[in-house]
DNA sequence: CGGTTGACTGTTT
DNA sequence: TAAACAGCCAACC
């Protein structure tokens, strides 16, 4: 990937960087705070396209209402394992967005 | 330039 | 409750 700090994929890379450990943030959430309300799915675009070696914690990263996106390979279960490595909470099989949501309140 | 693709999402069956 | 549909977006080819 290019260092272009324009590039949308960049933006979502240094977006992502942002989010603090222990929580996390949706796909959408991360396209609308790029400015791009219904960019969600590019986003997920830009996460695939994300070589092995980058130091993005693109495990934070996850669908609406928690759900770990579905894609071949060790993808999402190791997602879930870092996570789960964070205590990230689940419910139902999702995560528990209302306490490790980014725009959630510290309840914990 | 134009069709395809996919780690999305909300609505409708 | 689960599956199908239909818009949306940026990058790919």
């Amino acid at each position: 990937m290019t260092l272009d700090g324009d590039r949308f994929f960049a933006r979502v890379y240094a977006l992502v960087l942002e989010i603090p450990r222990g929580r996390v943030a949706t796909y959408g959430q991360v396209a609308a705070m790029l400015g791009v309300p219904r960019g969600a799915r590019a986003v997920g675009w830009a996460l695939r396209a994300l070589p092995a070696t980058a130091r993005v914690p693109w495990h934070r990263v996850v669908g609406a209402g928690g759900r770990i996106s579905p894609r071949r390979g060790p993808g999402p279960d190791l997602q879930r394992r870092r996570l789960r490595a964070e205590d990230v909470g689940f419910r139902g099989g999702r995560v528990d967005m209302a306490r490790h949501g980014v725009l959630a309140p510290r309840a914990v």
